[in-house]
DNA sequence: GTGCAAAATTGCACATAGTGTAAGAAAATG
DNA sequence: CATTTTCTTACACTATGTGCAATTTTGCAC
């Protein structure tokens, strides 16, 4: 679909140039998720079959399941994605920056509108489907074992140090919640909204949530009057 | 197969003592999970079918569905009711305390020998098998919008405050992420060690898991030498 | 290009999951 | 006992997910 420029896609990122093979089977695996999308947009969730699926894609039902081992699955592929991007930028923090600062940038990494348009739409589609959100709370779960393993490489780095099991855990986890949170708050309050403004909103709500998390959650649930902002 | 007192169970408890049909349907239930998790013990994670289950419960497939939508359903109908009873516990502290102190008071329910026992053996198990992990994310997941409604209600009683949303859910999204931390910690360590002396070590890493929490996670991954309990 | 090996796609068969439906069994009601 | 309500069951049917072998496509050497 886009410009396929032979082999040379783009020389020095990825150690092997992405082969016909590959490629190929890149665009049968986003063929296969426009399809879901798509007919869970048209049809709505439960309403539609994987063999619609590959039908839409252009595939064999066969094929699909060669990708995909459901639905769920491959929509939720999609979540995998967007959450890859934060566990990335994550990685790419330095290793002596405040943990919380660390993740505060990562989850930034979210409110980017390449990332999160893909997701938006989506999103909406399943907070409506109690069905679809297994795959997605599995997706987020992998994430947090995801930070688990990338902060627990971090802190290994530290020579001799045992490192707490406990902490790590709590703090990826509470992390990936607070990110989960902002993210339905965001989506709560304005679907999917993709404007410059409401993507500030979504970065203000993960710096909130971070910071409600950096000071202990030392109650700021109520406001007795909101000055500014209480458009809500 | 207990006492069946014909129908005074636990006169007072209950508004509505349970008629013949209600406990039949309890037993039928009981003896679901109970062939579920035999099968898992005995067989092992994706090897028995509904049917087995059914039949070692000594009902019809058909009936099996009539009370749980999947295998998965029924094994996390277990967890469903651990995660409950320290919802209970929640709801049961007073308004004003802080609400760290009673998500604290709440987890350490968790570790109550009655709650945990059913669960301990099930968790071992479903550690091992990712597949089955998707059904009690999604208990931890239900757990987590019951504590926001529960939190939303008690600070609806302060009249005329606007409640931060995202305060609301980032808290309780961490504090199920903290005690579900604490929960795997203690198993990845003891599996289901029922013991005193290791319940008393789950109740101490829940307590230091919302200490963390309360503290903002400041700092307190490594620690250069651990003087006490270091048998990791 | 030709030929060959590796890999991907596909069709087919099959076991299992999950659901609608109607008939039958059991329990509550009078 | 008769009736009504609720639960269980059998049956039929669609859909899921997987193993397997045949077929097609791609990569690579010549």
């Amino acid at each position: 679909m886009q410009s396929d420029s032979l082999e040379s896609g783009t020389p020095g990122t990825s150690p092997t140039p992405p082969s016909r093979r590959e490629k190929n089977k890149a665009a049968t695996r986003q063929a296969i998720t426009d399809a879901a999308l798509a007919l869970l947009r048209s049809k709505g969730a439960g309403n539609f079959t994987v063999e619609d699926i590959a039908d839409s894609a252009g595939i064999s039902r066969r094929t699909f399941f060669n990708y995909f081992g459901s639905t769920d699955a491959a929509l939720a592929s999609m979540t995998y994605g967007f959450l890859d991007s934060a566990l990335q930028q994550f990685r790419r923090r330095p290793s002596r920056e405040p943990i919380l600062e660390s993740a505060r940038a990562a989850l930034l990494e979210l409110a980017d509108p390449m990332t999160v348009a893909p997701l938006a739409e989506l999103f909406t589609l399943i907070q409506q489907n109690p069905q679809l959100s297994r795959s997605e709370l599995e997706a987020w779960d992998h994430c947090t074992e995801q930070i688990i393993t990338a902060a627990r490489e971090r802190f290994a780095a530290a020579p001799g140090a045992v490192i707490d099991e406990l902490y790590l855990r709590a703090l990826a986890g509470s992390v990936i919640s607070c990110g989960k949170a902002a993210m339905d708050v965001w989506f709560a309050r304005g679907g999917a909204d993709m404007s410059p403004a409401s993507l500030s909103v979504l970065r203000q709500l993960l710096i909130d949530a971070i910071g409600h998390l950096g000071s202990g959650f030392d109650g700021h649930a109520l406001s007795e009057s909101t000055p500014l902002e209480d458009r809500h």
